[in-house]
DNA sequence: CTCTGGCATC
């Protein structure tokens, strides 16, 4: 491999000056952060213009006819530049190395512009570039993107433009040219904008990072827009990038919660029949989604599918399934599905009994779903707040509470036993509680009393909901006593 | 990222 010194020697001088270019943009890049004045090139300037002004002013005050031409251009140049005699005294070098110093004195002051928000100007700075040939290059118009972007006031607008401009009259944009936008949006918080550069890289045979699509993703989904979020995984799967977990989690509640569940299920889809390895917990998101909306036959093809893949099921999934069968009113399908997961080696837990209870009680099985209590209680597995609010409300709905007056003296024996159970576990009434409570004094015309408990609650410092307004509402017209 | 799931009125 050629060391850097041969391979200068053996290059092509255009290439050399490619180079020479090259470098004085990564150095005027460099330093575009810093202040223009008071640096150490302003030294070296200011010794120049004494090299350079004294030549200068003889040749303006005594005229000589061979010089006048150079001498109009002079003046011309020294009308139309900027105020550094330093500059101006450049001119009497040769031609190429004046467009250099020219090119370079307006980079740093495009750059200057367009960091300190004056865009117009920098973008006028831009075009001024033209004088020079061969510019403004990509990397100017980059730079310009880059310092603007910078800059407190943004215009992501007038970028766009720029964009647009560079795409119609060139110069072409390049991967930074993407790169700058699309981190500039996206830190800025735009995303239509991010995903509409990330379209156009694409578009012009450049590939966006992982990385940056990933955030893109992860902030269209942070700020809930669901149909650019499905654009943008639409993207990555076309690039073959696969979400994080997470976020892929995030995009699959997200989609639930909306009530897109068949589509939540394509993307877990697709992305499954690409190879990627879904986790328990995505697969779970989905299956709880098919079995709460009534689709127990696709939650169903959905496990089997899942268990032949080797997905290891777990407690939810199994619950899952419980509750979908629940819903459609199988209750044998339900009990069996219990066995198939004790005999998969999964335990069911409190929320799984629940789930039983709760069922077997909408199915009038008050007795098995005792049965089901007194079984979780022995396995050790204690009952919550919503195990006992799931019995308590079935025993509301029952005529079993009798004078529910009495539980508020403490009289009622069984309400009053699961109450005494509920307060030794640590367990407070909460506005489920009360709801079943209120729920069924008002089914027994007891208004009073459940008003009562309401003026309980809030002296609990819970707040009564709408659904235990509209309990004591709809009771208070059924008896005209409002 | 250590996640996913269970309860209420008319």
């Amino acid at each position: 491999m050629l060391n850097g010194r041969s391979w200068l020697g053996f290059m092509h001088p255009s290439e050399a000056s490619n180079i020479h270019h090259r470098s004085y943009l990564i150095f005027s890049f460099s330093h575009r952060s810093h202040a223009p004045f008071g640096c150490p090139e302003k030294v070296i300037l200011l010794q120049k213009l004494h090299l350079f002004l004294y030549p200068a002013m003889l040749l303006c005050t005594i005229p000589r006819v061979g010089y006048c031409c150079r001498i109009g251009k002079t003046v011309r140049f020294l009308l139309s530049f900027s105020s550094s005699c330093a500059l101006r005294a450049v001119e009497f070098a040769e031609e190429s190395n004046t467009h250099d110093f020219n090119y370079a004195k307006l980079q740093s002051r495009m750059q200057n512009y367009a960091i300190s928000g004056h865009f117009r100007k920098a973008l006028e700075t831009l075009n001024s570039m033209r004088n020079v040939p061969g510019k403004p290059t990509v990397y100017d118009y980059n730079a310009l993107m880059y310092c603007h972007l910078k800059s407190r006031n943004v215009l992501l607008e007038v970028l766009v433009e720029v964009y647009v401009g560079m795409k119609r009259f060139g110069p072409a944009p390049n991967a930074s040219t993407f790169n700058t936008l699309l981190n500039g949006m996206l830190s800025l918080g735009n995303l239509k904008d991010a995903f509409f550069i990330a379209k156009e890289m694409c578009g012009s045979g450049f590939v966006p990072s992982f990385s940056l699509l990933s955030k893109m993703l992860k902030k269209s989904l942070g700020v809930g827009s669901l149909d650019d979020s499905l654009g943008i995984f639409d993207l990555m799967l076309r690039l073959e990038y696969f979400p994080t977990e997470p976020t892929l989690n995030l995009l699959i509640s997200m989609l639930i919660k909306a009530g897109r569940i068949r589509v939540a299920y394509s993307a877990f889809s697709v992305l499954w029949g690409k190879g990627y390895f879904c986790s328990v917990y995505s697969y779970n998101l989905i299956l709880w989604a098919l079995c709460k909306s009534g689709q127990i036959c696709t939650a169903l093809a959905l496990f089997c599918l899942m268990k032949k893949k080797g997905v290891i099921q777990n407690v939810c999934s199994y619950s899952a399934l419980i509750c979908g069968f629940g819903r459609e009113g199988l209750e044998e399908d339900l009990l069996h599905c219990l066995d198939v997961m004790q005999s998969d080696g999964c335990k069911p837990n409190v929320r799984t009994y629940t789930i039983i209870i709760k069922f077997l009680c909408d199915a009038g099985r008050f007795e098995e779903a005792l049965e089901y209590f007194g079984r979780m209680e022995r396995e050790g597995c204690d009952p919550d707040l919503i195990t006992y609010n799931v019995i308590l409300r079935e025993l509301c709905h029952q005529d079993r509470v009798g004078e529910i007056s009495e539980l508020i003296q403490g009289n009622n024996m069984l309400v009053g036993q699961l109450f005494r159970d509920m307060y030794s576990q640590g367990l407070k009434p909460d506005v489920y509680t009360y709801g079943s409570l209120i729920g069924g004094l008002c089914r027994e015309g007891k208004i009073t009393i459940a008003l009562q408990l309401r003026d309980q609650m809030l002296g609990n410092g819970l707040t009564p909901s709408i659904t235990i307004y509209n309990t004591l509402l709809g009771a208070m017209f059924k008896i005209d006593k409002i």
